[in-house]
DNA sequence: AGGGAGATCTTCT
DNA sequence: GAAGATCTCCCTT
């Protein structure tokens, strides 16, 4: 049986639970402390059946394992270097996940600039910037439930977006077949959205309601 | 403000 | 040996 908590990470279609993660808060545990942010960018990836996901055609190694985990299992995995933090959703060995790839902090916003070793929208305004500045630098966490973990969502939505907007996801290999598929979703607005053009910031409620 | 090259490092073929 | 769900710096507008 699941928990009521795994089940937001499931039991509906993976685009509507990256959309839902907007607004949620983002918590880590950490050696320095507690810090944290507000979900403010997210991409879906749909398992075997998408050209962009580490799953596509069924792959599955040691490394990709967490992706076939339970509702709510923490996908922490590394590229070009960087650490990246990708929820693994949907029932167990049904690989979709939902990357986070934006973060407002609201938490100890000192500690994660320090973790970044940068000021500003920099601090967490893209997937591998936010892990770091949480201060995650290992996949330790990996395949771990996010239930009661250091590492954790809490799932209550306090900020509701005005707007969600909608794009093609970012980073991945256009020429394949869902190289344009419409699955990123952000907070219009929000200036910890990467890519997020300067003249398209709302710089006074960041594009919560 | 926007684009491009180079760094970087683990995994799989 | 190649490719990948990225980032930073530097260059040109």
């Amino acid at each position: 049986m699941l928990t009521p908590y795994q089940k937001f990470f499931t039991g509906r279609p993976t685009p509507r639970i990256a959309q839902d993660l907007l607004g949620t808060t983002l918590y880590y545990h950490g050696p320095k402390g507690t810090v944290g942010g507000l979900i403010v960018e997210t991409e879906a990836y749909l398992g075997e059946n998408d050209s962009a996901s580490h799953a596509y055609n069924g792959r599955r190694t040691a490394y990709t394992e967490s992706l076939y985990g339970l509702p709510g299992t923490i996908y922490l995995y590394q590229i070009r270097g960087h650490y990246c933090l990708d929820i693994a959703v949907q029932a167990q060995d049904v690989p979709h996940g939902v990357l986070i790839r934006g973060l407002e902090p609201c938490l100890n916003s000192e500690q994660m600039a320090a973790n970044r070793r940068q000021t500003g929208f920099a601090i967490s305004n893209g997937p591998a910037k936010l892990v770091q500045a949480l201060g995650i630098n290992s996949r330790k966490l990996d395949g771990q439930p996010l239930e009661n973990n250091i590492l954790t969502i809490d799932i209550a939505r306090y900020y509701i977006p005005r707007e969600i907007a909608v794009s093609s996801r970012i980073g991945v290999n256009l020429n394949k077949k869902d190289g344009n598929a419409p699955l990123r979703f952000y907070v219009q607005g929000n200036p910890y959205v990467s890519q997020m053009r300067k003249r398209d910031m709302d710089l006074s409620k960041h594009g919560w309601d």
